[in-house]
This record gives structure tokens, sequence and C-alpha cells, in this order.
DNA sequence: TCACATAATTAGTTAGCACTAACTAATTTG
DNA sequence: CAAATTAGTTAGTGCTAACTAATTATGTGA
């Protein structure tokens, strides 16, 4: 069936995350993206010159949904305190719904191959970063205990990947945000 | 040149080790690791009947590195305290310096492919996380702060992962154990 | 020194991948 | 309704991967 180019790219986009998920990103064909739009694999070029931009665009729905989900959070009511558990939450939430985000993270096609994939997600990282130590610095708790509001966002974005990693390892039999 | 079996398949899996930590042990090819020990591609299946077997061989080879690092820390001297921090040292140290288990636990052969692989290093996991539940029950700080051995364990495990998450994205600019 | 075991080679096969060229059918627009 | 645009197809290329069959070289023990 014949689709507007608009469309069928977030179709596209939208299996691609699905697929990410399921079998990993790195196997992931572009035969395979095409069966599960039911297209044939060239028609798929049309909407994407090379593989890369198929990721390319994967990574900025990744993105927008991400700011979206912090954004909802920071001008969110309640103190800092507050927001940086509701902070830490979310992302948590985001995580455990969005499945294709760490297998990404984990992904060859990032870890060695695809640079501006590594980049999009670095800077991702440090943005979340950026938003705990902001938080962290409004509290009170930290001046109190005498941490550098750095160190202690590292340590939480730290627990933060260690449990994903974790939950991802064990094939995600936990609940990651409960 | 002609060497015993035994000696070209520890060869063989040291160049798996150092191949997969350059360049990722997704990509990693059959053909790369017979150039590496200056042999044809075939000799290789000779070693090993087929690719997921010499992987086999090196989750082995990483299994008795760690197992072996811990018992220096557990069988040395100091109280729990003090083995508790070696150990989390030690194990940040081993992480830095053997590049390759890190790239193979992000990896796709082992986060979708290979189940064995996957068995093997999630096995490695709970046993680290049962010496740090050890020491900790040993131990007088967690008792006294009313913390469950086993969650303060869980908590040190994904701290020590995320730390290495971070190590690993960044491009292993900073130093893990320092 | 000669036969045997085995480490290694050469020369394939098969399969799957990203990507392209040329063409066709559907949709929009003047 | 005709012309232009655009979404899709069929058929095919070139490459690279794991793995195999047949053969050759090499070290060793009788």
């Amino acid at each position: 069936m014949r689709k507007p180019a608009p469309q069928r790219k977030r179709e596209i986009v939208g299996a691609v995350l699905d697929l990410a998920a399921k079998g990993g990103p790195d196997r992931l064909t572009m035969q395979a993206v095409a069966d599960a739009v039911d297209l044939t694999q060239p028609a798929i070029f049309r909407h994407f010159p090379a593989k890369k931009d198929l990721w390319g665009e994967v990574a900025r729905s990744i993105a927008e949904d991400m700011t979206q989900c912090w954004q909802g959070v920071l001008c969110g009511a309640g103190g800092p305190e507050e927001k940086l558990a509701a902070l830490v939450s979310a992302q948590l939430s985001l995580l455990e719904s969005r499945p294709a985000i760490l297998a990404i993270v984990f992904s060859h096609e990032l870890q060695f191959e695809n640079a501006h994939l590594r980049r999009i997600f670095h800077g991702l990282m440090m943005q979340f970063h950026g938003h705990l130590q902001g938080l962290l610095a409004d509290g009170r708790s930290c001046a109190r205990a005498g941490v550098d509001p750095v160190d202690a966002a590292f340590l939480i974005v730290a627990l933060v990947q260690g449990l994903a990693l974790r939950w991802s390892l064990t094939g995600r039999t936990f609940s990651l945000a409960g």
C-alpha cells in the first residue's frame, strides 16, 4: 500500500525501535525492517539513503522522547529533593518502556561503529547528569553532607546505568522502575 | 610455523581477547583472528570447530581470571571492611586491564545471540555479588545502619557496572581504578 | 629412515548483507 | 483528463562472512 513519505518514515523508525529491542540493533538488517513495515527491502532506501541515516533518525527520536520526559519532571511542582527522586524514577520508567534505548547503548553499532550515534547518547547522558547536578545544588542535603554535587550526580548516573545493565543482562526479568 | 595444538589454542584465545577489546567482539571475524596469529583462516577451525566454541573458551579463560582475582583478595589479610574495599578496587583494576571483558558484556554476541556466554557472565556477576554480600554481613557497618547486605551488595554491583559503562562509553578516557 | 599422526594450506561453497538500476503504479496538480 | 511527481517493485551487483574438502608439509617414535 502506498503511503505519504513522512508517515512511512515514522513507521520505519518505529519498526526499528521495535526490532532493536527484540533482536538487538547490530544484526538488524534492512530486510527485517522492510518485512516489519510490509515493504520490499529497496523501498527503505527511498526514505533513508543509507543505513546510518536510519540510525540517525532513530537517535533523534529517542533524544526527543528523553528530553521531553525530563522537562515534564523539571517543570512540574515540588522541591529539589522531590524532583530529584522523580527524575531518576522517570528515567528508569522510560528505559523500561523503551527497551531499544538500552539495546542501542550497549550495541556494537554505537560502541565501535557509529560515532554520530555515540555522540548523541553521550550528550544525553551528560544532560541527565546536568539536571541531577542542578537539583543537587539547589537542595540542602548535599551542602550539609559536604558532598560535591558533580560527584554525587555522577554517582547517581552510574547507579541508574548499572541497574539498567543488570536489568538487561538478566533478560529484563525484574521491574526497573519498581 | 607448526605448533602443538594446546599452545596454539591459548594463542588464539589471547588474540581474540586482544581484538575484542580493540574493535569490538561482534565484528570479530575468523579471518582477523587468523591474521593475528599468522595463520590462514581455516586453520582456526582445526582448533575450534565453530565460532561459538571459540567464544566458549574465551569465556572460560575470563571466568578463571576473575575468580582467581577475587580469591586473591578474599584469602588475604584484613577485616571485612578492608576486604570489601579491596575487592571492589581489584574488580575495577581487572576490568581496566582487560577491556575485552566489558566489550564482551556489552556485545550483541552475549546480549542476544549466545545464551551460553550470557549465562557464564551472569553467573560471574552473581558470584561477585555473593562475595560482597558475605563481606557486608561479616562487617558491622551494615547492621548498624540497618541495611540489608543483599540490597547493599546489589547497590555496589550496580555502581561498579555503571562506572564501567561510563568508562566504556567515554572511550576509556579516565582511569577506572583510580 | 620410514611410517604415522596432525598442523597447516589451497581452493572452494553457500548464504546473507548493503546498496543500485531500471522500471511500474499510484497520487497529485494544472 | 493529461502531465508530472513520487512510492513502490523486480532483478541484480559486489562484498564478506562462516565453514568444508582435499591435499600438503612437518615433527616424532619405532
